[in-house]
DNA sequence: CTTATGTGATACCAATTGGTGTTATATAAA
DNA sequence: TTTATATAACACCAATTGGTATCACATAAG
């Protein structure tokens, strides 16, 4: 039924992979290029490469004997859709009148009649 | 300097926790309200608890022996933030315009110079 | 052919994670 | 006071994770 979020949330949550997102926004790169900007071996990096793919956040095409990775933006919609379930909570939805409120007072506090 | 995104990250990564978020956007639990909802015991859904307590996606504040716990629904911004820069290479976003941008590649769509 | 390069796959290790169970402590109730 | 409840803190265990090292295989270059 419903899309499952899990592979792209594990994915993501490793620094080297967010790492790795960002250089592929860039420019597709093979494995060892990737490698080259890591204090790791390929292999270490290999394997967050294929959690990427179990994500769907990036593609592998083999051209010869090399693997080249490419982002797969459009995987990250679904977490984004996702989180963006609690920007109806987020202060600024109601940017208008919080900040009327906080722009004067110290502390936000609308209680008028205590009794 | 900029906001470390680990602890998000890694506080979105499980599902249980996940869960957990959307209970809360509901109404404050308690960890017992909280554990009721799950096959698990209290001390696993305290664990959960507390590391989304350190991704500063919920405030826990102590009423008498019982401890609430609550959304913070605004910890959630940096993480959507930084996924969002990935929305500039989502393919139904300002496709004409990116277009326009990367108008070095000639692989996009209806372009009219084309001669 | 031989050799070098890029990758895939595996075994292995240390550290972390998700979970249980137990004990201790603080608070509410009787 | 005694008793029950809610949580905190800990030891402990199995499974997973991040990493290395090694071997095998496919492809490019000589």
């Amino acid at each position: 039924m419903s899309f499952d979020l899990q592979p792209t949330f594990r994915a993501l949550a490793d620094p080297t992979r967010r790492d790795i997102l960002m250089m592929l926004a860039d420019q597709e790169l093979t494995i060892a290029e990737v490698a080259e900007n890591f204090d790791m071996t390929r292999g270490a990096v290999k394997k967050h490469l294929t959690i990427l793919q179990e994500g769907q956040l990036i593609s592998v095409t083999k051209q010869g004997r090399e693997a080249i990775n490419a982002l797969n933006p459009n995987a990250i919609r679904p977490a984004v859709d996702w989180l963006r379930y609690f920007e109806t909570f987020w202060d600024d939805k109601l940017a208008g009148l919080k900040a009327a409120v906080e722009s004067d007072l110290p502390h936000t506090d609308e209680s008028q009649s205590h009794d």
